[in-house]
DNA sequence: CGTTTGTTTGAGGAGCGTCAATAAGTGTGG
DNA sequence: CCACACTTATTGACGCTCCTCAAACAAACG
């Protein structure tokens, strides 16, 4: 029920916070001071909203842990999940976008730490921050590289390579190393992974299954280890 | 053969081309001016590429006339058409994404005309004319946007479906009215409109010829006249 | 321990891609 | 101006993917 639970400056946030993440490299740590001294923290529950697609964009975030479903949803109904976003990653950034309301819905994948800002001081960021805009607008060039790359996937090839594809990109972007593979770090079903990959979760759990039997990778319920990543880009079509 | 057809700041280029384009819309004519003594004009042939993807990103460009086909290929030799651009907008707009390479080819699809700067101007474009920056960041979430909706569309629509919404995308974005409907004002072929659908050339046809018969369209070999736009938004799944 | 949420698996068939052949339109050179 | 090559479009036949429908099971949760 509990839709987010929302934070305030209680304690003064710690500068290694940002220290290091690409848009505030090369910012002094006074000017990092200012940054979090003007941040709000918050929380949010696995499943809660942090916003959604069409509202006003008031603030501006940054994950600091836990990881964000990117969602949009149909007219019809349907959903897709357009992307995830890792730990210090901006998010939410409509005013990079030049837009007043967020283009699509930020859901808490897992368990989330999130500072934000109110877009008011966005362009005082992009101007007195030596780096900032710059990394920003890389940030923006990434994820329309990956679009397209998704789009391309989408347009040209069978499920199959698809659902390999999303998988290596989630195992890449987001996975961290285990005993006997690389385990997926935050949690997803197979309609989850449907949605990634615009096929039904019946196909996906067949694939899965048929590739849980032949080492490829091992899975439980919202759990996913890739055994064998080597096969997976074989099988993505991006191998050859 | 010819590949591209390059010019030079033969004549000085009449400052109207850019009065009232939304990147220039809030600059002085002696600012406009400035800026088109800068760029250098370029005529392309209808099937000329003006660069490739992957290509050093050296220019950027503004069509003043014509259309581009924006066109991606996957390792596996296939291709997609992303976008198509009208004439007034910018492309090729690699350093806004913090990016030196172009992500997609620029392929002329009728007779173009354009003009381009070298990119090591861009920062002076952005921090010296008022609103460049805001409108130029405008467009690239409005090309996000659109890279959004095609993906929704391919991971939840059926051909059908699909086909339709990108004829009214080509038919809204580049028609003329003509007599009988609205006419996309540049040539396009089966094999061009299964590449933006990600399906084949035959279900093109296939399909194109249905609704010829049923009277939502007319299309004679490379030219489309959509006399019946309605009955197109309701097959493409939009309305209701 | 019942309810909810997520997963598995089968059967059947529709959508649409593949293969194949023909036709119609366009440009080029003699 | 005609013959030929090339590009573009049309249409049929066939069958494979993958979606739909259906049912049962397993895990989590209060």
């Amino acid at each position: 029920m509990l839709q987010q639970t929302s934070g305030r400056v209680l304690n003064k946030l710690d500068e290694s916070l940002l220290v290091g993440l690409p848009p505030f490299r090369r910012l002094e740590r006074t000017q990092i001071r200012e940054i979090l001294d003007q941040a709000i923290s918050r929380r949010a529950e696995e499943g809660a909203t942090v916003f959604s697609e069409g509202m006003h964009a008031d603030q501006f975030y940054l994950l600091l842990d836990g990881y964000i479903r990117v969602v949009k949803s149909t007219p019809g109904g349907e959903q897709i999940i357009a992307m995830h976003i890792a730990p210090g990653q901006l998010f939410g950034i409509a005013p990079a976008l030049g837009r007043d309301t967020y283009p699509a819905t930020a859901i808490a994948a897992a368990e989330t730490v999130s500072l934000s800002w109110p877009v008011r001081v966005w362009s005082d960021f992009t101007s007195k921050y030596d780096g900032f805009a710059t990394e920003t607008y890389k940030v923006v060039g990434e994820r329309m590289g990956e679009l397209h790359s998704q789009l391309m996937e989408l347009a040209t090839q069978a499920v199959e390579q698809r659902l390999a594809a999303a998988l290596l990109r989630m195992a890449n972007q987001s996975g961290r190393k285990v005993e006997n593979g690389i385990e997926i770090a935050f949690p997803v079903t197979r309609q989850n992974i449907s949605d990634m990959t615009g096929t039904t979760l019946h196909t996906v759990s067949r694939l899965l299954s048929a590739w849980q039997k032949q080492g490829i990778l091992e899975s439980t319920r919202r759990h996913i280890v890739v055994t064998d990543p080597h096969r997976l880009v074989l099988l993505s079509g991006a191998g050859s």
